[in-house]
DNA sequence: TATGAATGAGCCTTCATTCAT
DNA sequence: TATGAATGAAGGCTCATTCAT
């Protein structure tokens, strides 16, 4: 296969991602069609097929590829923030600092962009943890254990099942975030924030390797 | 409107909702059709729409119910096992005790009935805290939330926000144990137990008021 | 029968005919049910057949009645615009007058009134000719009918097969009024007008005894 | 897409148009479904919403072109029965002898055939001027606008507003027409036509330029 | 007379998927 | 690879009408 065809059917392929996520948050899941995401991304209906099983593995690829990229996000966000041009001298490496900030950007992303947060339902987890099970090419795809074990590794503070620590944390911040932003019940989010914070703190803190 | 009347359509409502749930469960939502529902309840395709909007309201109004019954029989196992029989003379109301065995009980139920799990998503908060706001008429339904109401005037042990506290610990279970039960990743539910036990008494502990 | 309840049913009849005819002008006959028209009407939806055969049967009774008090007002009109409070004295009666500014009337009145035009279609006939046919129970009924001939009789022009006149005179005006109206094609009714007026005048006069 | 494809659709769209409209006169527009179709005209129901936006858009095609096939057979039976043979040395050609010829010969053919009077309701003027507003592909349909065009041109006799004088003529016939042949009331078909041609000529004659 | 719960046929419409081109 | 016309099962839902009360 020539080099331009692979690039077309790249093209393609990410037309496809694109518009999909594009109708999904726009109309829904349910409401969206096979048809409209063809019409959308230019392409006839068939093709769709050539690309992809069906709309569920349409979703379940968007789903990793947006909640990788709001942690990716976070990430690259808190190093804007603390250490903006210089890599030199610069303080000791704190990661629950790290985490807590990257858990408040998702949450204020999230509430800024509610139809992202009721795609991704609550399987926030999934920018993290599906990505080696659904077997996602990585390729160009962002991926944030890999960084999350950088972190780690370069921690002065060590711990216990670092990526226990870590689900726990993104299931409880997925889930909690998602009901108090959806709902306002039991607590807005601005409310929970706190409690939500502390948690996070007690989760690393019972992980930490004195 | 006769007695007789209103028996026979609280018992065509019931019969809706006991089969519709045994149809969610064995066929999944999706694959569940009105004519399904109303076929296995006896009644006619339009008598369903007399008693529901649709099929999102039956879901949600059933997984409210199911999710409740969760955490009532999770609460009366531990009656049943701590105070089988008297009421005087009992140790010291342990709320943390309760909440972790109520907990590990609801998970254990989950794990052995994985269509319902299923059927829950990861709403299993929705068993103390979307009553309320779906405005669910109480008449015979169970309700956790005034129990734990109970419990807490009774404990020796007084907490701040323990509502957040629930609310917290609700979400972290219901869905960390999804992901672990449905993928087993990263960690399947027997190994998650203990780190999922530790962070309940975390939460606890951080809502005491000493 | 006692009257109280014979007056009861004649409210609950007007009750009906008047919350339809809204409906039907507000959403259109097909999209009326008649269960709306029960609800609105604050009776049962058995009561509805008790007291009309369908609906094809109700918006028939509307039609002659709505139809039929177009002509009414229109008639009103006149009389309170060239006479207003003396009947003596009078200039000698001039029918073409009469009917010309009936039908000029009429047509200011559907103009303003859309949805009355769209539901009496293409029928304004029926307000003169259908409500012998359809055995109409007169009693309160207006009757343009019986007011045309007396206007005849006093009227010193004489006419030949005036009912016949009219009734051309009446179709003409009803269908290339509505598609004047509805359509604005060949030509709005403003600009219409000039050349149904002639027209008018060409009926009668050709019916016109001398 | 090739011409085998095209023609392919072309049959079908055919197909349904010819089904639909002997199944809307056969049992009436509202007791014909999209299923009766799809099954007459051989092609599965989905396909219908490939051609029609629905079963409105359909009728308005369908009132469309066989009100117009009405004025073209009407033309053509003028045709026929006035210059059978020859082209040349014709009489000089009398709009209002072929008007009021075609209007007996449409009334003629819509006493004879009732279902598409029913069908086309009051709407004959569609046969000549809703075809412009509905935008309906002119290519093969009939269009009995150009050809009164035409016969205006070659008239001795010259018209102001012609096409408002044709208005008026076609929906008082198609009004009054159709209430005499379906209602018979105030006058059957037989007796309302020496009127009915009387006032055609009258209104040819007010536009008549003298 | 009046009710309104129940019916269930039947409607329109959508849509994932196929396949000949 | 790409197309898009065709499919037809399946779905949700409405509604006129009935009838036991």
């Amino acid at each position: 296969m020539s080099e331009k065809v692979t690039s077309k059917k790249r093209q393609k392929r990410e037309s496809l991602l694109r518009q999909s996520f594009q109708l999904f948050t726009e109309k829904g899941f349910q409401n969206t069609s096979i048809s409209d995401i063809a019409k959308n991304a230019g392409v006839a209906k068939g093709t769709f097929y050539l690309y992809f099983k069906d709309k569920y593995d349409l979703r379940n690829r968007l789903t990793i590829h947006e909640a990788s990229k709001l942690f990716i996000n976070a990430y690259n966000a808190f190093i804007n923030e603390h250490s903006p041009d210089s890599d030199e001298n610069h303080a000791p490496l704190d990661v629950e600092k790290i985490i807590v900030f990257m858990m408040e950007h998702i949450l204020d992303e999230l509430e800024s962009n509610k139809p992202l947060l009721v795609f991704l339902n609550k399987n926030l987890s999934w920018g993290v943890f599906r990505n080696a099970i659904y077997g996602e090419p990585k390729e160009d795809e962002p991926d944030f254990y890999y960084l999350y074990r950088n972190i780690l590794e370069e921690s002065p503070v060590k711990y216990r099942d670092p990526e226990i620590a870590l689900f726990l944390i993104v299931e409880l911040v997925g889930a909690a975030g998602y009901s108090s932003i959806i709902y306002k019940d039991p607590l807005d989010l601005e409310h929970l924030k706190p409690y939500l914070i502390r948690e996070i703190h007690n989760i690393l803190k019972s992980h930490e390797i004195i």
